[in-house]
Formats: structure tokens, sequence, C-alpha cells
DNA sequence: GTGAGGATCGTCT
DNA sequence: GACGATCCTCACA
């Protein structure tokens, strides 16, 4: 059931420059879209966390300005693309006006299109679950083919940008708000943002 | 079904 | 020099 995506709307920067609770939440439901070598791949997010900045932390914008963090603390509908453990990439998009920290990070999408691709990249079977195939940050990265080589500090604001962030009036019955995950230092904090069902599904395996 | 451990590299101290 | 916003594989029950 492949929603018509041609009548959706790009997602404006006023849209981000609010705090990342606000936002993280008001994003899901919302269609994140890669064009990706003349093909597009679409997922819709069902699972999102903060990151606050000086506050938090858990955020990379903790410590303060660096190269590494510089899109967090620059305007709001960012990409910013790392590497966790060496090994898998983590995508965020950054929240707040010019010159204060925050961003969200998207943890997991429904696959909408290009789900062949996204299974190709993954290494899976055509048929294999959305959870194997995007239900984790490092698993949605790749699937979508995103690196910080390509995909670092791309505003998603923009018509002509390769990622970007729709909007086709899609909302989530109902959202569960837990404590993030994976992380040590702010753990306990409600910060990660889930679609309901999807909560279910991931408590019952 | 569940839990423990390893992979692997950019960034910070 | 150490660690981390993760995922996968392999034991073991």
């Amino acid at each position: 059931m492949t929603r018509d995506l041609s009548q959706a709307q790009l997602l404006r920067r006023g849209f981000y420059e609010r705090s990342p609770e606000i936002v993280a939440r008001a994003l899901l439901g919302k269609i994140l879209v890669h064009d990706r070598r003349g093909e597009r791949l679409a997922g819709r997010i069902t699972e999102t966390e903060a990151y606050l900045g000086l506050g938090d932390a858990a955020s990379h914008a903790f410590t303060g300005l660096s190269a590494f963090n510089a899109v967090l603390f620059g305007p709001a509908g960012y990409t910013d693309v790392f590497l966790i453990y060496g090994v898998h990439y983590c995508l965020n998009v950054s929240c707040l006006p010019d010159g204060e920290p925050g961003g969200v990070l998207f943890r997991a999408v429904d696959p909408l299109e290009g789900i062949a691709t996204m299974a190709r990249l993954r290494g899976l079977e055509e048929n294999a679950s959305a959870k194997s195939l995007t239900g984790g940050p490092g698993r949605l990265s790749e699937a979508f083919g995103i690196t910080r080589a390509k995909h670092h500090g791309i505003d998603v604001t923009r018509t002509d940008s390769i990622l970007r962030i729709l909007d086709d009036g899609g909302r989530p019955k109902r959202v569960e708000v837990t404590a993030r995950i994976g992380i040590r230092k702010a753990a306990d904090q409600p910060l990660r943002f889930v679609v309901a069902d999807k909560l279910a599904t991931v408590r019952a395996r």
C-alpha cells in the first residue's frame, strides 16, 4: 500500500527551529526520502531520539563546538552523520536556530519505496522484516546508503537536496515516550519517541 | 529465546 | 590511549 508521495509537503526550516524534543516527536509519521542514483528510497519515521546540546551529557554538543559537531551548532534542518563504534553510521538532523546546539537522531523507519534496494544494501532478502531492514540507527543508515562522506551537512529543507523529509498528513495514533537507548550518560531522560504500535512489536520481538 | 562479546575508527583527553 | 547515540554472531538453555 504505497501512498502517493507526490502530494506530500516538504518540511520547512521553521519546523526544525524548535527544541529537539518537540521536533523529535513531530517527526514521527513523517517521510524520510533519499534520491539515490536516480532511485527514490523512502520510509515513514517510527522512532526518534532528542539530543539537547550543552545541558545534555549524552549529546555530542555537550563538550562545546568542534569540527566534529559543528552541524549541531549551525542552522536547523541540516544532516549530521557520524560513525559509531567504527562500524555504523547514525543520521541526525540539527534543531534550533543558528548558534544553539541540538539535534534529533533517526532510530527507525517503516520502508515505503525502494525496498528491494534497501534489502540489497543491507545484504538481506527482499522479504526481510522492516525491523531487520531499517529498525535501528545503523540499519537505517545502511539501508538508505547514507555515509558521512556523502550525506553530512545536507540541507533537508531544499527541494533539490538528495535527502528530504516530507509530510503527507500521516500521523501516529499514539506516541510512547521512553528513556534513550544505547547511551551511558544522562540515560534516564525521557527523550526517545516511538510510534506506539511499533513499540509493541519491538517489545514482542 | 536469551545473553555475552567482538568488530573497528573518528574524536577527544 | 580510550571510548562510543550499534549490530551481528555464536553459545547455551
